[in-house]
DNA sequence: GCGCGCGGTTTGTGATCACAATTCGGGATG
DNA sequence: CATCCCGAATTGTGATCACAAACCGCGCGC
């Protein structure tokens, strides 16, 4: 153990197999837009920039396809989803209700100790948004979204949403560089105050806006 | 070049991977509740059973256990999932969740063909259970939900159901298997009465509380 | 009789190889 | 100058193999 901050002691799988260090790295790369809409990848590819033999790279692309996360042309081809915009209004309104019955769930749960990771994560989604780095924005973004609905308690849920997002990668990142916000979104406020007001209605509606208003206006 | 004349075009894939011919055996017997819940597989003997090497059915397994459908123990072992008390009501309130708003997505597209059709169907599920086939009776009634749902024109929602059914698909059969109901579900009969009348509130419950009763007593 | 350790067997993992299909670029042709 | 065609290179697929870890059952010892 070389660190007891850096890495916490109860984190469960020090030794992971290839395949999965291979799925993890592909997945956060395309969750949090580190990859454009219609990147193209190839086996030898992945698994020379990973170290290992194209047998990983296979099954975690497989398994990252079944996600949602890659999309597999008729004869195989890999690349990351260029989604239309009616698939994108679809996981909009997927995600729409999904979020706010998890943060609802999550409501009763929330003591004052989240709420304050939660507004500091919010910061760092505010200097994200001021250094125009679309990757911070959109990993602080939905980990300030994922903080929250890990106190559901609902973990079938929350693997469900996690997909939606992983779709929604790619043309997040397309989104986010477009038009280059420089103000925070308004409802991530809407959203602390009625989890300290413990107002469920409220959140709820916060929650639902704050979905919808981002991916609103896309005009792909 | 010799497969255009063996195989009419008309059929769009008759060709098809390997590890998709796996993948969508697997894929059915797990939803359809032919295995009950631990039964252990084995990539060899995967691969037997359908005439393939290891190799296809490592990707099928790993696409599935993706979707929900096979658990992977630490070691790498492969079994259908055991689900506890709290997972399978979790997946019944994603199912409450999702259901009644496909429902409602299908409403204004369902013509009168299709209810005929769903009643077809719901008399083959009562024959189903008439004859005390677990297998039959699954099938049957997931084939009604899913020839509504399909209506809804929302690819992406049906796609994550279809994963819910998965996971839900051996303790389906465990179920079923042990109440040994000899009479149809009451709900059937309301959800064509409320798609019939046009109804969205009346439909939106009718699904709702067909989803939930067939989950709630379970007692695992 | 009961628990425990040990060895053979089973099983998943990753690497490598041969192969067919696809793709892409260059060059000839109109 | 555009188009089409052909060949080389790229790429995914499936099979096979070696290997380590896990598992299972038998037999020993208490």
């Amino acid at each position: 153990m070389q660190s007891a901050l850096a890495r916490p002691a109860l984190s469960d799988a020090p030794v992971q197999s290839a395949h999965d260090r291979v799925y993890r790295g592909l997945r956060q790369q395309v969750m949090h837009g580190e990859l454009a809409p219609g990147t193209a990848l190839t086996l030898r590819g992945i698994g020379k920039s990973f170290g290992v033999s194209m047998t990983p790279a296979r099954e975690a692309v497989r398994r990252l396809s079944a996600e949602g996360a890659l999309t597999l042309s008729a004869s195989g081809r890999i690349t990351t989803p260029e989604l239309s915009n009616e698939r994108i209004e679809e996981l909009a309104s997927i995600r729409a209700l999904l979020e706010p019955e998890l943060a609802s769930r999550a409501l009763r749960r929330a003591h004052l100790a989240l709420i304050d990771r939660m507004e500091s994560i919010n910061e760092a989604n505010a200097r994200a948004i001021h250094t125009q780095d679309p990757v911070s924005y959109i990993r602080t973004n939905l980990e300030f979204h994922r903080s929250l609905y890990l106190r559901a308690q609902s973990p079938a849920m929350l693997g469900l949403l996690e997909t939606v997002w992983l779709q929604l990668g790619p043309t997040m990142r397309a989104l986010y560089t477009r038009l280059r916000r420089t103000t925070a979104p308004p409802h991530h406020r809407l959203i602390l105050e009625a989890l300290r007001a413990g107002d469920d209605a409220a959140l709820r509606l916060a929650v639902r806006t704050d979905v919808t208003q981002g991916l609103r206006h896309l005009q792909v």
